[in-house]
Parts: C-alpha cells; structure tokens; sequence
RNA sequence: GGCCCUAUCGUCUAGCGGCUAGGACACAGCCUUCUCAAGGCUGGAACCGGAGUUCGAUUCUCCGUAGGGUCACCA
C-alpha cells in the first residue's frame, strides 16, 4: 500500500524467458496469462531476456521470441537483458557475501569447466511456506536444498539470484509462470529474505501437456508458436484456444461462447479460475476455433493475407487478377481451416481444368449422350445471360428447373466437373459467377466438345 | 528414489453437500444436398478406488492408486 494516497500498489509482472530456443505455446500461454492479469488490472508488464547462460542464449532466439510475442498482440512495457545487468547483481552479491548470507566456497571441480571457487548460498534451513493464487498454500523444507550455488563468481550470477533480484530491482509485484517453477520457489524466496526483499504473490500455471501428458516439447511435433503463424494460424484463434487451455469463462455467472477476442478475454479472464492440472493439447480444437475466426474475417482483408500463401505461380496471377481473386477467397473462405489450407484447390479458378471424360457423369447417368445434351442445355442458358446478370442466383433460376426435371444430379453434376474438373468443389451457380460469363460458356464447351 | 503438485465424458471444461452431472471439440446417425464444406437436429460418452464426516457425497477429511513436475557451477 501506498502510504501517502493509500492506493493500491501498481501492480508489475514479467515474462521472463531464457532465449534457449523458439518461443513454445507453452510460453505464450505463460506469457499471455501475465498480460491479461496485467491488463485488467492497469498494471505494467515487464519482458525480461534471462540469458545468464551464454553458452546456450542465442539473440535469434531472443528476435523468435520478442516476434512471436508481437504476433500475438502480446504487447510489453519495459524490456531488460539479464546479460546487461551483470552491475545489479554484483551489488547484491557482494551485500550478500559481506553480511554472510553468501559465502565463497573452495571445492573439488567434478566436471570438466567447474571452477574451484564459487559462491553459495547460506542456507537457513527453515520451513518454507507460501500462497500461491491458484494452488493454495505450499509448503518447503528448504533443509534439503543445502547451500546451492548462486553464482560462479562475482560477474557469473546463477539463475535463482539474477531472478531474486531482478523481482525486486523491477518491483515484480506478481509472479505467473509455469508450474514446473513452483519447486524454484522456495530457493527464490530464501533469497529474497536475505536481501531484504518483499515477497511477491505468485501464481503457478499448469504445463500444456502432449497427448501422453508429458511436458509438451520439441518431440511432441510442431510447438512453436512461429510455426503456427506460418502455418496460417490467426493469431487471435491461438490466444483464442490458449486461454481456454486451463482456464473457462463457464461458472455459475459465466458463459458458454468460447469465442472471445484479446480485449475481451481481458475483461472475462479470471487467474483464480484457472485449473490446477495440465491440459493436453489438442489441435482439433484449435483448428476448429481458426475456422471461425476465419469465418469472422472481412474478405477483403482475407484477400489480402491469403495471397501470401499461394505458390509463386499462383500468386502472381492472383495479383494480376485481383477481382477474380477475391471472388475466390470469397466462397473459398469457409472451407479452410488454415491459410495456408488455399493453396490446395484454387489452381481451376486461374487454369483450365483437365480431366478425364468419364468424370463429366454422374453416377446415375448411364448415357454419356444425354450428359452431352445436358451441358448443351446449359451452355445455351449461360450465352443468354446478360453479362451484367451474371450471378449465382440468376443462374440458378434459369438451370434449376430443366435440372429438377432430368435428375438434379444427372444436370448439376456434369456442370460443376465442366468447372472445376473436381470431384469435390463449390456449386455450379457459385463457381460460374466467379468465373465469369466467358470463362464458363468456355468450359461448358471444352467439356462438350470432350464428349 | 526424496520433495512438490494433480485427479469429472477420448480431449478442453461447468459444478463450490441434494443436479435426469451441463457446455464445447472430436465421433456416430439423420435432415439439407449434384460433390465437398458449412448449417440444423439427435445420440453414445465421465465423477480413479477405499474408508470416514453427514439424513445425504462428484463436492469436505484421510489413506491408497495413477499421472505429472522437480531434484546442475541450465534456465
């Protein structure tokens, strides 16, 4: 509490990965849950690159990182290196060491790059105990940790003092990060009461687990959120499926929509709600919920993002017509499940189909003649088609008809293979009004003429 | 193995002592239909086990069991 207004504190949370590899989904939940905490409550949100270890931090991690992040709208207000702030913990170190609560320690190196002097800490012994927003209480024997290393030497702090530190330099009001840091806990917290820092209030997410409820991982195929914006991911169908891995906006005040945009996940997000045990990660869903997402996307803008994913070929001819292209992503649209799910059956609307006569019956057609006359019958209708009528619903008026008449199948069939040479596309009426009067009457003709 | 954590349909979950245990994804069937997709309807599908507490346990307690996490001079 603030003494002078007697406000609230301002709340402050970070993120802090160790830029070792790409950003994992697991991450993004970590990192996603701190911003909606934040946001909701007008607090600040700290991103902070743990890479102590220089052997294994990579900067193009880092870039992966602060990118993928940034693709999820996952926006932050400071940023700090660990590596950049060696002078912070020498501070705190050399207190420590000074007032005994560290100590240099002379030893025996058993691997090779050990040194023979490092600096531990002095353990207490005491019991430990915490509150952790979504586990409750948790208690430690800090016994069995012994007097652990907290830096190799002055300029080499070790994770749990750079973290202890940090949370206290940067004011760290809130601790959320993965469950697999609830046992750092107690280390962290020692050091903190040797310098004399406030104990932040924390919470402990549970992992995404794989199928096979292990830790989900590299092995357990694509986990890198990068990955999925490549695939053709929308980023707030990721946020979308992530919040509600471990956490629902169920409950007795609650609802049953699972679509929810970041602003109003801010709003619904409760971080006493979230479960308690790891949820395994299941991609149908993801798929599903991308689906509307893509569902609920303005077309033009689908247009736009959509061209990216097509071949180079394609693409350019999707560019030079650019109409026709956003007719395609028009009717195209609901039928995929990803972006980058266009490039499969698009390639007919730009080219002219080939295929095999035999496909141009329907399966309960008998007589390759009467499938002839059938697309003479509507090539005639398509030329008497003012162009500025060319629609699917005219079409459909003109065709419907003659085509209840000699078997729907028998007439629809035969009109939708000329187009798209396709055993499954859209309807005939869509399909020509997107390829205009010209390219139609075309296609009914080569198809003709292949009989 | 020590320590810590967890346990409702296949999966994500609602439930905060009394419910025909609800929703979503997936699945199956039906409808719509020229195909596919979408859409609509219907259905199958769960409280890990055992003791207690209680008039009454999915819910509270304990003990099992199972699963997970963590045990570095990594983070």
């Amino acid at each position: 509490m603030d003494k002078k207004n007697n406000q609230p504190q301002k709340i402050v949370t970070r993120f802090a990965p160790s830029p070792t590899g790409p950003v994992h989904l697991g991450s993004a939940r970590t990192a996603l849950f701190n911003y909606l905490f934040t946001k909701q409550n007008g607090g600040k949100m700290i991103l902070r690159i743990e890479d102590t270890d220089t052997e294994r931090s990579k900067p193009e991690y880092e870039k992966d990182i602060i990118d993928g992040l940034d693709w999820l709208g996952i926006k932050f207000d400071e940023f700090y290196r660990q590596s950049e702030r060696k002078d912070v913990y020498k501070k705190y170190l050399s207190k420590m060491v000074e007032e005994g609560t560290a100590y240099i320690s002379k030893e025996e190196p058993k691997e090779e790059g050990q040194r023979s002097e490092i600096i531990r800490f002095k353990n207490p012994n005491v019991k430990i105990k915490f509150n952790d927003l979504i586990r409750g209480e948790i208690e430690f024997d800090t016994t069995e940790l012994g007097d652990f290393v907290v830096a190799r030497d002055m300029e080499s702090p070790l994770y749990h003092l750079a973290v202890a530190v940090d949370d206290f330099d940067m004011g760290v009001t809130h601790i959320i990060r993965g469950d697999d840091g609830i046992s750092n806990t107690p280390r962290q917290i020692l050091i903190q009461e040797a310098i004399g820092a406030p104990r932040p209030i924390y919470a402990h997410i549970p992992l995404i687990l794989a199928p096979d409820k292990s830790k989900l991982s590299k092995r357990h195929g694509v986990v890198s959120v990068n990955k999925y914006k490549e695939e053709g991911y929308i980023s707030g169908a990721l946020i979308n499926f992530l919040a509600l891995l471990g956490w629902s906006p169920q409950g007795r005040e609650g609802t049953d929509e699972e679509i929810f945009y970041l602003d109003e996940l801010v709003k619904k997000f409760d971080i006493n709600k979230v479960q308690k045990k790891g949820a395994i990660f299941n991609i149908e869903k993801l798929n599903w919920i991308n689906k509307q997402y893509i569902r609920n996307a303005p077309i033009d803008h689908l247009a736009e993002v959509l061209i990216d994913f097509l071949p180079d070929d394609l693409k350019k001819e999707a560019d030079e017509k650019y109409d026709l292209w956003k007719k395609v992503v028009s009717i195209e649209a609901e039928r995929i499940e990803k972006f980058s799910d266009i490039a499969d059956s698009i390639d007919y609307f730009f080219h002219v189909p080939e295929y095999e006569k035999e496909m141009l019956n329907w399966k309960d057609e008998k007589d390759i003649d009467k499938t002839k006359s059938h697309l003479e019958y509507i090539l005639n209708i398509l030329c008497d088609i003012k162009e500025s009528a060319f629609n699917r619903e005219i079409i459909k008026g003109l065709v419907w008809d003659y085509a209840e008449k000699e078997g729907r199948g028998n007439v629809l069939w035969p009109f939708r293979v000329a187009l798209s040479g396709k055993q499954k596309s859209p309807d005939p009426f869509m399909m020509s009004e997107v390829l205009g009067k010209e390219e139609s009457i075309k296609r009914i003709k080569n198809a003709i003429e292949k009989i």
